[in-house]
DNA sequence: AGGATTTGTGTACAAATTACACGTTGTTTG
DNA sequence: CAAACAACGTGTAATTTGTACACAAATCCT
């Protein structure tokens, strides 16, 4: 240790924290886990747990167990809270300032996730977890906020060039439903038609009525993403 | 702690693996060190202290202090190593497996700097510290390839929408030298009349003969960064 | 001095982005 | 049930960005 650190030692303990463990660096995983329904970026948020944020959610996370990679750690997280398994899940930045968490020091390593609200499997069994539309966040315990404040950035710019967004909808949607979509997670409004055109630009989409000879002007008609596409993990 | 946790305690048991302290997490910061000369991008590296690694190369890094925050660790990194104060940094992710580090459990966060390897201050003072080309980098210690490889990655990424590389240059250029630059770090040709104008599309440079009136055709011509746009921290 | 190399600049074409209009389907409501 | 209204599907023109490519002046090499 630095004998800069040891000063850092004395300056807390003029400060009287005591209740700290500094020592002993704690090392967790949050989870920012992003969904889509009726037209709102929803985020799953979990009542706080410490008297000091009695009143405010925070993230889905836990310290990594000892013998688990930290990438690993945020797959257990979402299938305890939500049941799910096979997830898009990526891991965003660590965040480790030194008082940021009230009973001691724990660096956390933040991941997001993005999954179908609607999916079956999905089991929200924990009363104490609800979802919160993102927009209205504002503000959450810990540098909650500022983690989930990174990982929307992230979002945004991966929905931009990676088909990633379509964890978010059922298998089949209709554009409306995926501008919609992109629009929440943006937060700007888009054109319709140089939305399609960008779409069918990248060439993701199958329309589900292509095999049946020229139907035109349905609404409310229905694509979804061709196979392979699919980022469950990267 | 799981009970899953447990199990892999028993299996690491089971597998003899004694000499580790595995419920007592280390943690550290490495820096991939970026740098620009004879035309090729270079990092620093170290000679690895571990007998396990003895003929290898690795990343600076050491582990983190308990009262100092995380992202300022690799500061006084740089600092301690380089004696560079005033750095581009910036954090690229966190690597966490449990078998990365043979002498027990250590999760590191990787960051990446980009210096200007003729700067006055810099001093590399350790001679077991040396510049290497990042082509020609073939294997490291630890999981340092894979993460210098992530560096390498984010830095590709970046150099395309904001002005990160000329940190890598000295204040005055010429546009063969940043062509150089942006080749070395993309690892491919570009188009010299192209490159030209993509860059001045841009507006980050200011061209120092353009307060004289029409001097044409002057080969070696210098460009320097628009005060205000260089970045030394994200 | 002459030839090869490098530097600076510009033009033509393709591709992508942006702004914008029209007819059809479905829904609301008097 | 029909008229008014809102939402859906498609297309076109202008602008901006990306790519391929050519020539003249300055520098380098022998």
């Amino acid at each position: 240790m630095t004998t800069e650190a040891l000063n850092r030692l004395k300056t807390a303990e003029a400060e009287k924290i005591t209740h700290l463990d500094y020592f002993n660096i704690g090392i967790s995983v949050d989870c920012v886990i992003f969904g889509f329904e009726k037209k709102e970026l929803k985020v799953l948020l979990i009542k706080s747990d410490l008297e000091e944020f009695a009143d405010k959610w925070s993230l889905l996370g836990d310290l990594i167990d000892p013998f688990e990679d930290l990438d690993s750690a945020p797959y257990r997280v979402l299938k305890q809270r939500t049941g799910l398994d096979d997830v898009f899940l990526q891991q965003v930045g660590s965040f480790g300032e030194v008082k940021r968490h009230p009973s001691g020091r724990v660096i956390t390593t933040a991941y997001y996730s993005l999954i179908n609200i609607r999916n079956h499997q999905l089991k929200i069994t924990d009363n104490e977890v609800h979802w919160h539309t993102v927009a209205d966040v504002k503000d959450l315990a810990f540098d909650h906020k500022k983690i989930m404040d990174a990982c929307l950035k992230r979002l945004r710019v991966q929905a931009m060039d990676e088909p990633v967004v379509f964890n978010l909808l059922p298998e089949k949607f209709s554009l409306r439903e995926l501008q919609d979509l992109y629009q929440s997670i943006l937060g700007i409004k888009l054109d319709r038609r140089n939305f399609r055109k960008k779409i069918s630009l990248k060439s993701w989409l199958h329309d589900l009525d292509e095999m049946e000879n020229n139907v035109p002007h349905r609404p409310g008609k229905l694509y979804k993403l061709k196979t392979g596409l699919k980022t469950t993990t990267l």
